[in-house]
RNA sequence: GGCGACGUAGCUCAGCGGUAAGAGCGAUUCACUCAUAAUGAAUAGGUCAUAGGUUCAAAUCCUAUCGUCGCCA
C-alpha cells in the first residue's frame, strides 16, 4: 500500500554555511529517510528551507555593515549548491522570505488570535534613542547584576555564567553604540499562551511514547512539568514578517513563532509550483500520512511543543471548502526523531573560533559519498559523536573502500574482463550461490525496518555486514582459480556476485546514491535511481527566489530484489571510490580554528 | 543551584535484569592473488568510571562520588 510520508527537516539559519553537524543532525538523515521511501514507492513529500529572519542574521548582516536581505540571500544560494552536491534530495528547499510564507505564517497568527491563544502584554524593553528602536539581547552589554562583572552580555554573563534579563543590567549600553546609555521602555506585543496545550500536549507525547526516541520523550515531558508559560511572538525589529494588524507596522513576528511554520508553509508552495494547489493536503489533512521531523536536539522544545502547539491551534485551516480531506484533523508528526551534536575533534562545534567542518569545503576534496558514508557511521542518534579525521580516513579507506567499493571494482572488472563484457550465462546454481543470495535479499527487509524505525546507523551497518559475507562467499567460491579448469563453475559464482553486487547496489542506495547509480550503470542498466535534485526559480508576485526541487520523471530505482539477466551488456567499470592519504588528517586539522576564506562553490 | 543524559576492548560504538560481555576498525598469525596490497580465517585484547545497595541473578535497577555534556534558573 503506497503511504504518504512527509519528511520535515529543520531550517538551518542563513547566516553561514552549512557544516558537518547540520548533515548529521537533519538533512542526511531525512535524505536517506526519503530516498528509502520513495524506493519503497511511497508518496513522499520533504520539505525545508533557508531561515531568513532571525537576530544571528542581522548579527552578521551588522558586523559586515551590509542589508540582512544580502547574507541570507548569499547563504541561501550557498545552501542550494552545497546540498545539491551532497545529494540531499529534497522536494522543495525554499526560504521564509517568500510571499506565500509570510502570507501563511499571517494567517496563521490571525487564526490563532480570533481563537484565542494569544495574549497582549506589556514587556519592559533597551531602547536606543541614536538607533531609534528597541535593542534584541544580544545588541546589549552592561555591568551583571549578579556578579558584576562589567562586560555582560544581554542575555548571559560570561563571567558567572549566569542568563540574564537586559533590562536588570547596571548601566546597559549598545554594543553599536557604547557611549550611549540606554532606557528602559515599555513596548506592547503578543504572546502564545502555551499553557491553553499543556494537557493536549501532554497528552499527545504519551501516545507517542513507544516509538519515540526517549531522550526526546522525556525531555519534552519534562520542560511541559515544569510549566508552560506564555512567549512573546511579536518584536521590535524591522526584519521578518510583519504583523498584520492596524497600528503595528512596526513590529515583526519573532522567528521562533514563524520558522517553524515552515513545514506547513513549504508544503504548500510546493504544491502550488506544481499546479495543484491542494495537492498538500494529501500529507498535513490525511489520517494514513506519517509526518516526520529531523531536527538536532536543540530544536526539540520548538517542535515536540512550540509547533504542536500551533499546530493544535490552527487545525483546520484552509480545510473548510469541499474537498478530499474536508473534516480531517490537520496532521502532527508521527515521529520526531532528534539527533544530538557532532563534536569535531573532542570539542564542540563554534562558528566564531572556527572549530568547525564546512560541508562546501570538504565537498572540493572528497566525493560525496565518502562524507555520507563517515558520518552515517557516526551518526549522534542515542548521544554525542565525535568527527575525527582519522577516523574519516580510517572508514573510508578500510570499509567503504576496501570492502565495498573493492568488491564492486574485483568483480566487475573481473566479469568485464573474462566473459566478454557480459553477465556470464550459467546453467544451474550450487548450494552455496543459492545461499548467499537468499542471505543478500534478506536484507531488504531487515535494512528497510531498521530505516522506518529511523535506525540508521544501524541499518548501515546491518547493509556493510552483508558486504562483508559477500566477499566472504567469493573466499569460498574462487572463480578466478576455477576459471582456469572449471568455466563452467566459474560463470556460476560471477553471476551470482554481480546479482548480489545488484541487490547491494539498491540497499546501500538510499545511503550512497552517488556510486549506487554507478554500479547501476557499471552492471549494464540505463537510467537513474533516484531523480534529479534541480535549482528552478520561482517568480511571486513582487519578488522571486531559488530553490531546490525534485524532479522524479528519471527515477527507475525500486526496493526490490535484482533480477539481473544473463548476456546483460556491461560497461568497463571504474574504481568507485578514491583511497585517501593519510597525510590529510594533519593538514585538515590544521584548518580547524584557523581563519577560513569563503570559497565560490563550484557545481 | 535544579533537572536530565552519558562514562563498556587501542579507536568508534552496540547491549539497558537472565546462557561464560558483542560488532566494525586497528594489532598478531595463517591462507589467497580476481581486485585501489584490496579479501578471508584464526588469535590476542575488557575488575562494563568508582564505592555501596536491591535481587536467585546487574554492564543493565537504586544511592553516593568523580568526570563529560545538555536544558532550565
Amino acid at each position: 500500500m503506497t503511504k504518504h510520508i512527509h519528511v520535515s527537516v529543520a531550517w538551518p539559519y542563513a547566516n553561514g554555511d552549512l557544516h558537518v553537524g547540520h548533515l548529521a543532525g537533519a538533512y542526511l538523515p531525512a535524505d536517506i529517510f526519503a530516498r528509502y521511501h520513495r524506493l519503497k514507492g511511497n508518496r513522499v513529500l520533504m520539505v525545508s528551507g533557508s531561515d531568513s529572519h532571525g537576530t544571528p542574521i542581522s548579527v552578521e548582516a551588522d558586523k559586515r555593515g551590509v542589508p540582512a536581505r544580502e547574507i541570507f540571500e548569499h547563504y541561501h544560494e550557498r545552501f542550494l549548491l552545497t546540498q545539491q552536491k551532497i545529494g540531499i534530495s529534497y522536494d522543495l528547499f525554499t526560504h521564509t522570505d517568500t510571499e506565500n510564507h509570510h502570507k501563511v505564517a499571517q494567517d496563521i497568527f490571525l487564526l490563532l488570535l480570533e481563537r484565542g491563544y494569544l495574549y497582549k502584554e506589556t514587556q519592559q524593553l533597551l531602547y536606543s534613542e541614536i538607533e531609534k528602536r528597541f535593542l534584541p539581547d544580544r545588541y546589549v552589554e552592561g555591568e551583571c547584576y549578579i556578579c558584576g562583572y562589567p562586560d555582560a552580555r544581554g542575555d548571559q554573563c560570561d563571567n558567572c555564567g549566569n542568563l540574564l534579563e537586559a533590562t536588570k543590567l547596571i548601566n546597559p549600553r549598545s554594543k553599536n553604540h557604547p557611549e550611549e546609555h540606554l532606557i528602559v521602555r515599555e513596548a506592547e506585543h503578543y504572546f502564545l499562551d502555551l499553557a491553553q496545550f499543556s494537557d493536549q500536549l501532554l497528552a499527545y507525547l504519551e501516545s507517542h511514547q513507544a516509538n519515540w526516541r526517549q531522550n526526546v520523550v522525556r525531555f519534552s515531558q519534562n520542560f511541559i512539568q515544569e510549566g508552560l508559560r506564555g512567549r512573546p511572538i511579536t518584536r521590535d525589529i524591522d526584519w521578518g514578517v510583519p504583523v498584520p494588524l492596524e497600528g503595528w507596522d512596526e513590529k515583526r513576528l519573532y522567528v521562533w513563532f514563524e520558522a517553524v511554520m515552515g513545514y506547513l508553509t513549504a508544503s504548500i508552495e510546493w504544491a502550488h509550483n506544481t499546479g495543484d494547489p491542494d495537492a498538500w493536503k494529501a500529507w498535513w489533512y490525511n489520517p494514513d500520512a506519517e509526518v516526520y521531523n529531523f531536527i538536532g536536539k536543540d530544536n526539540i522544545p520548538f517542535h515536540t511543543i512550540i509547533w504542536q502547539a500551533e499546530l493544535m491551534g490552527i487545525d483546520g485551516i484552509y480545510n473548510q471548502q469541499e474537498g478530499n480531506y474536508n473534516g480531517c484533523h490537520i496532521q502532527l508528526p508521527y515521529n520526531v526523531p532528534a539527533n544530538e551534536f557532532m563534536n569535531i575533534e573532542g570539542k564542540q562545534f563554534s562558528k566564531s573560533r572556527n572549530w568547525a567542518i564546512w560541508v562546501p569545503d570538504i565537498l572540493e576534496r572528497y566525493q560525496p559519498d565518502a562524507v555520507r558514508y563517515y558520518i552515517i557511521s557516526t551518526f549522534p542518534e542515542t548521544h554525542d559523536s565525535d568527527f575525527s579525521w582519522d577516523g574519516f580516513l580510517n572508514r573510508v579507506n578500510n570499509e567503504l573502500l576496501a570492502a565495498w567499493g573493492n568488491l564492486v571494482n574485483r568483480m566487475l572488472s573481473f566479469a568485464y574482463k573474462r566473459f566478454d563484457g557480459k553477465v556470464p550465462a550459467y546453467d544451474a546454481l550450487t548450494y552455496a550461490d543459492v545461499q548467499i543470495i537468499n542471505r543478500v535479499e534478506l536484507g531488504f527487509g531487515e535494512v528497510g525496518n531498521l530505516i522506518e524505525q529511523v535506525r540508521l546507523r544501524e541499518a548501515l551497518q546491518t547493509a556493510m555486514a552483508l558486504v562483508r559475507e559477500a566477499n566472504y562467499y567469493l573466499d569460498v567460491r574462487k572463480p578466478w582459480h576455477t576459471i582456469k579448469d572449471d568455466p563452467e563453475d566459474a560463470a556460476r559464482a560471477v553471476y551470482t556476485i554481480l546479482k548480489v553486487i545488484d541487490n547491494l547496489k539498491t540497499i546501500l542506495a538510499p545511503f550512497l546514491p552517488f556510486s549506487s547509480q554507478q554500479v547501476h550503470e557499471y552492471l549494464g542498466y540505463n537510467g537513474q535511481i533516484f531523480g534529479d535534485i534541480q535549482i528552478e526559480e520561482f517568480e511571486e508576485t513582487t519578488r522571486s527566489h531559488k530553490a531546490l526541487t525534485y524532479d522524479s520523471a528519471p527515477a527507475v530505482g525500486l526496493w526490490l530484489k535484482s533480477s539481473l539477466l544473463p548476456g546483460q551488456p556491461l560497461r568497463e567499470p571504474k574504481a568507485l571510490y578514491q583511497k585517501l592519504e593519510p597525510e590529510i588528517v594533519e593538514r585538515e586539522r590544521s584548518f580547524l580554528g584557523a581563519p577560513r576564506d569563503e570559497h565560490a562553490i563550484v557545481p
